[in-house]
DNA sequence: TTACTTTGTGTCCTAATTACACTATCAAAT
DNA sequence: ATTTGATAGTGTAATTAGGACACAAAGTAA
């Protein structure tokens, strides 16, 4: 492969929810084509700890702070940032683009209108995408967002982690909605009131 | 900190069932003073992928191969690794003990009379430790075992990944004390042979 | 042979899950 | 102004899963 070091890096998969589909936010090389697009992410600096440099990478790139970060895993092929878009891409922005790049992927549920992405750094843009939409990104981020995309399936079973996603004052069809959008299958309209409401007593 | 590049290193948390009560394999670096144990794990290269370092260290810190081995996650503080006892420890085996070390961890379950561990590498000693005598581990391993007992405690639940821990041919008590074991919890037996037998039909 | 430990089995009750259909309201179009 | 269509809101019945519970049979050790 190489003698570089390997460096470490984090990505954030940040899902927002418009009331319709859930969405994802990527940071954009330029264009907006799709295959140019990236999940938010970099290398972390020597003194933090990886949620520390999670935090504060996701601020540098789109703004968005104070949210709730939680660990999906650690992605590590040799060959993820191997590609040659991507290497042209790492060619601008890093002293090292050759170097292998191992990433650690956190993930995250933010209310949409609190949290307008702004781009900043090597970030040309940040927005909001559907996540049905996404067909290709940017290193393996595609396989980071699916392992997002069952963490979150899983959690929402357990956890009232929905609510991260709507706004204060929210009705009961917005939060089904979500739901069928997160968990990709319709669930019964009064089934899923009930559960829910049996879960707000407790 | 320090201004040298991060490592990357792979622990392996392997569980093994003695009929009675859970089991780490622990290598030793030389006494069998429960603070000086630790994880199988070591450094990744460069050209392997995660899995793949974590398959080949537990190989040649213990013997162990061909087993299934699962991500728990990344652990990366800063300090993980700075304590005296460890420093030390890593002194006479790194080139670079005072590099930070980001380790991801994995977790395994294996049928212990199949595996016998023999030590090499560095490891003075690899053997089995119930995982109720472990107070203290190298780095923060403490840490990460519990995180692997975390995620065996939720994927038991949902998969029938127990009889990994078995013999061919076990008996339903056996496996009943298993489940107690890492559940942590006693568990009703009419109820249990219920469940198993539903779940084997399937 | 007695006492003790281990194995193996069934029922009842409660809680959770699923399936399912109609009315009321509001907004938009003709 | 009336009709049409979409959305919000509500209850019940059947099924399934989960938890509590006790005793007899066989084997082992004293």
């Amino acid at each position: 492969m190489n003698e570089l070091n390997p460096h470490i890096s984090v990505d954030c998969v940040v899902f927002g929810f418009d009331f319709e589909k859930l969405n994802v936010l990527v940071i954009d090389r330029g264009s907006n084509d799709t295959s140019r697009m990236a999940l938010p992410g970099n290398l972390i600096y020597n003194s933090e700890n990886l949620h520390e440099a999670a935090t504060r990478v996701l601020e540098e790139l789109t703004g968005i702070k104070n949210i709730y970060l939680e660990q999906i895993g650690a992605f590590g092929d040799p060959l993820r940032s191997k590609k040659q878009s991507d290497q042209e891409w790492l060619k601008a922005i890093r002293s090292e683009p050759g170097a292998r790049v191992i990433t650690v992927a956190y993930f995250s549920l933010v209310k949409m209108a609190d949290y307008i992405p702004h781009a900043s750094s090597f970030a040309k843009v940040a927005s909001w995408v559907s996540v049905k939409e996404i067909s290709e990104l940017a290193f393996d981020h595609l396989e980071i967002l699916s392992a997002a995309k069952e963490t979150l399936k899983q959690k929402i079973k357990i956890q009232p982690i929905g609510f991260n996603l709507l706004p204060e004052k929210f009705t009961l069809s917005q939060l089904h909605r979500l739901y069928e959008a997160i968990l990709e299958k319709p669930l019964d309209k009064r089934n899923f009131r009930r559960k829910i409401q049996k879960l707000d007593i407790i």
